[in-house]
DNA sequence: TATTTATATAAGCAAATAGTTATATAGTAA
DNA sequence: TTACTATATAACTATTTGCTTATATAAATA
């Protein structure tokens, strides 16, 4: 792993909304208004931080609908990297209880 | 752990040169003049890194004369964060050759 | 078709960042 | 004391960042 590289992924993290997301996605994939439940700032803010994330490899996207889902990205050179990086951080297992009682996508059926 | 700290770690260790300087000094202490040898930048862009890592209770600082030594800080609660993280980091072994051929500190006998 | 919903992009702005040069401080040594 | 060396701090600047609002795109639906 070059450092460059390395050094990029943890600025991405280095930030708490991307941090906290990373930290959800780990364990459900996430559609955007499903965010949109946990973080109080605009729909574009979120969409602009899951860009910096799949620019940079970390996660990836796929459209089902209107729905976008953002899912971690395992085949990432940087998995093995975030995987450490998580097992230091904070659960989120309430935002994704948040996310759950919101019924966000309820309306999709996924 | 804090998700705030986590993250400021994270964003502190996302710059390609306090990436550099921990993974240095991982294997060993070292003080500004040595940092010189082997960045290529002022010697205040360097006080103000180390600065910053210190800030944050990620190194330690000890003086030694006129020169001052900065250590990991092995009791911080992010020690083993960066531990883990510096698993996935390129070694650095050519600059702290580098270093030792430059004998920065040969003058002061430690 | 037109409307609504979900998401992305563009443009602008304030705050943070990483560097610079100049200067201050602290220790050593003449 | 004075001069020198190592480091820190101050002040400044250009760039980057993270947000905002406004608008565009894409898919679903009436």
């Amino acid at each position: 792993m070059e450092l460059d590289r390395a050094a990029l992924c943890l600025k991405l993290l280095g930030d708490k909304t991307r941090l906290t997301m990373i930290s959800i996605l780990k364990h459900r994939d996430c559609c955007v208004c499903e965010f949109q439940e946990v973080f109080d700032m605009s729909q574009p803010s979120i969409s602009q931080h899951l860009r910096k994330l799949k620019d940079a490899g970390i996660v990836t996207e796929s459209r089902k609908g209107q729905w976008v889902y953002y899912s971690l990205n395992q085949q990432s050179d940087l998995f093995e990297l975030i995987h450490d990086i998580l097992k230091h951080a904070p659960d989120q297992t309430e935002r994704m209880i948040q996310i759950e009682k919101s019924n966000a996508t309820l309306r999709c059926g996924c």
